[in-house]
DNA sequence: TCGATTTTGTGAACGCCTTCACCAGCTCGT
DNA sequence: ACGAGCTGGTGAAGGCGTTCACAAAATCGA
């Protein structure tokens, strides 16, 4: 068994543009990670059975999804490994990389800067700032020192960021998420425990790792609980 | 969310299944942390409103996820604080404190176990896990110590742990699924950026932060591009 | 007591997403 | 050339979740 996740609060499909349905756009990233692991292999091709194992997702969800791309598979073959990871880098924007900047080198924001993902996916931590002036100039990784939280608006500027990694503690959150937004910011990762509010144009993506906890928990609490197993009415 | 395999069998269909929807459980814990917080501003009471402004869901949904725990507000006044709150707990089971172990020391790991966050939400972290000896007896918070992996079987079993989080390296997550799963973990919270394989009666849920920063720039890229404004109608 | 006001609970409508079922198109062996 | 066997594409159906809209129930002031 497997729980399906995602709170998914970005705007919503309209019927007018030609967006991707949310639900397909949060799976584009899991095949082109399989797609990476399956060209690494030699691969040319893989079905859309393959992807489903690699990703979890069902076969004909996999279909269904990249039919949306526009994707054209061959029948009887399957999809073109390098042609379909092309098709899915442009369609999510990893054709470029994006600069991100991280807010709160605390325990949490080291790891995140720290953690060499990110570049292989498509994004670039370029900043990463703290309020607390003792940790200004601390090399977290190289070519990678954090800077004064009074420089936000200006790296941001002129850095080209778009994209933010929330990482203070939760009653900073919201000022900091303000000061963002005014400075240009359009996304944000965030990790503090707490409901941004945000202008229309903005995403929020939320990660709160103890609710996931609290979730799981949920689930336990019903394995361990003597269920009632329905009878008759 | 991000996952999703072919077998969530949470519908009991029978009547006599109390589970909850979902997409209900998932913002139970949203709902129980805004009530944390009015609680400690003195509300006995609030509304669905109320609730909404805080969690950022709609008052529309927070009164029918509430209305599926038979909880009962007053009408014209709203929801008793306390109530509520303890009711929430014990849906979730928060009324109890779940045994975690943590698999992998490395940047998250030591991050996540000193975050604090965990303890007031019902999750205690009681054994920290990595195959580096080296880093075997250091101490990354008051009272937990990093332990060998080759006692993995022992801690779960000898200290009553059902949840597990894995921060290993990727190449190593699924050898350590399997391990957890042999040894009676039957809850995952996954870090690792692969689609683990368990079986039936166990839970995963993946916390990808690479694909989080993915999807946030699918929407960059169409903030950007010169949209085709949808003019008919 | 009564009417105005607030706020819950909920059936119904709606929309998104997944799954099903099956046809179409490709390869390969003979 | 042709049939057998794969595999993608896709309309239809069904399930799940959110939103809407409003009746019911409680409080309050006069
Ligand atoms: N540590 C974890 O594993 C973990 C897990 C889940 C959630 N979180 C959440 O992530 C956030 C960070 O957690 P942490 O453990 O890294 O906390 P931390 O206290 O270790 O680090 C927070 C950092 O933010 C800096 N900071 C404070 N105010 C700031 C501001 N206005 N601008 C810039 N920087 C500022 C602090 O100086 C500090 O360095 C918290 O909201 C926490 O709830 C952490
Ligand atoms: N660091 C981040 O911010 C971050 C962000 C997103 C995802 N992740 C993922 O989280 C995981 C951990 O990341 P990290 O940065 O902490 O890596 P890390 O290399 O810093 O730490 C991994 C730790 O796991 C230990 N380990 C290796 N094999 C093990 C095994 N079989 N059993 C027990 N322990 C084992 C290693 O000794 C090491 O201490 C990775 O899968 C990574 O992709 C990390």
């Amino acid at each position: 068994m497997t729980l399906l996740p995602r709170s998914t609060r970005l705007t919503g499909a309209s019927t007018t543009d030609r967006g991707l349905p949310n639900a397909t756009v949060a799976r584009l990233p899991l095949y082109l990670r399989a797609l990476t692991q399956l060209r690494a292999t030699g691969s040319a091709t893989c079905s859309s059975d393959q992807l489903a194992e690699a990703t979890g997702v069902s076969s004909a969800n996999v279909r269904k999804d990249l039919s949306h791309l526009g994707s054209h598979g061959t029948r009887g073959v399957g999809y073109d490994v390098a042609h379909l990871q092309a098709e899915i880098a442009q369609a999510i924007g990893q054709t470029q990389e994006w600069n991100v900047v991280l807010i709160g080198a605390g325990h949490l924001g080291k790891a995140l800067a720290a953690y060499p993902g990110f570049a292989s996916r498509g994004s670039r931590i370029v900043a990463v700032v703290d309020a607390d002036p003792e940790r200004v100039g601390e090399r977290v990784v190289d070519g990678l020192a954090i800077e004064s939280a009074d420089e936000l608006d200006a790296i941001i500027r002129d850095r080209a960021v778009s994209i933010a990694i929330l990482a203070t503690p939760t009653h900073a959150a919201q000022e900091v998420a303000d000061r963002l937004v005014a400075a240009g910011v359009t996304s944000i990762l965030n990790f503090a425990p707490v409901a941004l509010r945000v202008p229309d144009g903005v995403d929020v993506r939320q990660v709160d790792v103890a609710a996931e906890l609290q979730i799981l928990a949920y689930h336990e609490q019903r394995k361990s609980s003597p269920r009632e197993e329905a009878v008759s009415g």
